[in-house]
RNA sequence: CUUCUUAC
């Protein structure tokens, strides 16, 4: 069984909606005559909350919610799975009300909401999410940050990042890699220099991060410096 | 075994 749902996932990365479906039709429902217990075999929570997954994935909500709604024991994960795919169609509406109505929100889906408003440039709803939530870890930073950039805010979001560091997160690569652009819009050579500091000592290079760097340091005025991280950058392959 | 965030 696990195996099925490790496959059902797996065709969900590739897009194959409809193979994983096939694969889902064939794990038994609930066995219908009663006596038997056949429960080793049996699509279990895990199994419809890939498979909701793949249909998110898929931008399919509707089947996605029919799933959801023909479930008879639902987790936390179901909750999120369907409550991420209204935030990417940006359905915040629909998301508010999921979110509403869930049992148990997690600190995953107060990200998705802090993300979803953010990213359609409701700053003050994602903010009043961020500020609310009970505890925020390094994604929630994330996405308030990356919330700013898609607004504008290059000062509103390195404005967060110093409040980051001062609460003792430790920024990782996407932290990094929107600060990085965040310093290009402000033209900021400085605090440029001051990420790519803490870029050698907390990631490993990566070529997306090398990009925002040379991107940075080309646009801010250190064409000398750019040119040393390209060079560095081929060197490594 | 399944769910959240970055850039180009």
């Amino acid at each position: 069984l696990h195996a099925y749902n490790t496959l059902i996932a797996g065709y969900g990365q590739e897009g194959r909606v409809e193979d994983a479906r096939k694969l889902f039709d064939q794990i038994p429902c609930h066995s219908d005559c009663g006596k038997e217990s056949n429960q080793r075999f049996e699509r279990n929570v895990v199994s419809w909350n890939s498979m909701i997954m793949c249909y998110v994935k898929a931008g399919n909500i509707v089947a996605a919610r029919e799933l959801f709604d023909q479930m008879r024991e639902r987790d936390t994960f179901s909750w999120n799975t369907i409550l991420s795919g209204y935030v990417h169609i940006s359905d915040m509406e629909e998301a508010s009300s999921l979110f509403r109505e869930m049992p148990n929100p997690d600190t995953l889906s107060w990200n998705m909401m802090v993300s979803g408003f953010a990213q359609m440039g409701s700053l003050e709803l994602a903010c009043d999410f961020f500020d609310r939530m009970p505890q925020k870890n390094l994604v929630s930073w994330n996405s308030m940050i990356a919330g700013y950039e898609k607004n504008e805010d290059h000062k509103g979001a390195a404005k967060l990042f110093s409040q980051m560091l001062v609460e003792g997160q430790k920024p990782d690569r996407h932290t990094l890699s929107s600060i990085l652009t965040v310093s290009t819009g402000l033209v900021d050579l400085h605090l440029g220099m001051q990420i790519h500091q803490l870029v050698t000592k907390t990631v490993t290079p990566d070529v997306p991060i090398n990009n925002s760097l040379v991107t940075m340091y080309a646009r801010c005025g250190g064409i000398t410096e750019a040119r040393t991280i390209f060079d560095e950058m081929k060197m490594q392959k």
